[in-house]
DNA sequence: AAGCAGGGGACGT
DNA sequence: ACGTCCCCTGCT
């Protein structure tokens, strides 16, 4: 077990921010994450954080996926001291509120094929049913891990891999409540497997590169590719623009000469121009403030709602 | 109770 | 720049 006292980490926050899928809350602070083929028990306690494995464990894998070792104060205090590229008062006031809510959400770096398959399927559903999507791939396509700790036995399954997807062939997706997704599913999973690239590939490159190069698979658009970048690829540039985000860009950010059309019918195009602009403070790590503006307006709508 | 609208989009004349 | 696509959910 590794026990540390760790500044900017929510684990429930994070659990609920929408970048992972495969993660639970067991009971009151204690956590399951599940990523590729590993599974992780995480509790949080009187301020301090356990991780339930191997220092060496720890080291090698968790400190990364968690994203421990970058220095959030940093990006936390350049939002309350820098000017923003554009002059709209309301919208650094907003940007303030959200950072004081979400700062203690770390952008994960998990595994870039289970990015891709999990947003592809992420695309026009809500989260719970994107979980039982993933849930049901993971229990027909991945492997069973069976583990005996002390009198319990549980079964666990873990992402598969594109091989095991192909390999059912273009009918082997059904019964998944998938839709239209199963055929985007199958042919990213045979173009992934017969190109036989490894997660380096894709971080080699520049985001642009990557973007670009996730765009052309089936059922990878921009937004898509912009999560697998951000969540997966560790380009923290990224900013994945979806309806929520949207509307708060148009809401907060916009000036008025840009609103001649409703904010769902801009195209994101647009809204990337907003965003380079208005955010010009935070370049390197934009993408960690997509994560402030985007939890903090899911509370907001959230809260309008009781 | 059946019917409708909409959901962290992608793709195609 | 538009409609269409599958399937689920929540609302009425």
């Amino acid at each position: 077990m590794v026990e540390k006292v760790i500044e900017f980490f929510n684990l429930r926050k994070i659990m609920n921010s929408g970048q992972i899928f495969r993660m639970y809350e067991d009971g009151e602070g204690i956590f399951t994450v599940y990523s590729s083929d590993r599974r992780l028990k995480v509790k949080e306690k009187d301020g301090k954080i356990f991780f339930y494995c191997s220092e060496e464990e720890f080291e090698s894998c968790w400190e990364d996926f968690f994203d421990l070792k970058r220095d959030y104060g940093s990006i936390v205090q350049r939002a309350y001291t820098e000017p923003l590229g554009n002059a709209l008062p309301k919208g650094r006031d907003f940007l303030k509120a959200a950072c004081t809510y979400a700062s203690d959400i770390r952008i994960l770096n998990q595994n870039v094929w289970e990015m891709m398959i999990s947003f592809i399927i992420s695309q026009q559903k809500q989260i719970p049913s994107i979980r039982k999507c993933i849930e049901a791939l993971c229990e027909r396509f991945g492997t069973k891990h069976t583990e005996i700790n002390g009198e319990a036995a549980e079964t666990w399954y873990g992402f598969p891999d594109a091989g095991a997807i192909a390999s059912a062939g273009p009918e082997g997706l059904k019964g998944l409540s998938l839709g239209y997704r199963e055929r985007y599913i199958y042919e990213t999973a045979v173009r992934y497997l017969s190109e036989g690239k490894t997660e380096s590939f894709y971080k080699n490159m520049t985001y642009e590169q990557a973007r670009k190069y996730l765009c052309t698979f089936s059922g990878i658009g921009e937004k898509v590719a912009d999560c697998v970048c951000l969540f997966g690829c560790g380009f923290s540039d990224a900013f994945p623009i979806d309806v929520h985000i949207k509307e708060v860009l148009y809401r907060e950010f916009f000036d008025e000469s840009g609103k001649r059309a409703p904010f769902d019918r801009i195209p994101y195009s647009e809204y990337m121009t907003v965003i380079d602009k208005s955010f010009a403070p935070f370049s390197g790590v934009k993408g960690i403030v997509q994560q402030w503006i985007f939890a903090y307006e899911l509370t907001l709508k959230s809260n309008k709602r009781k």
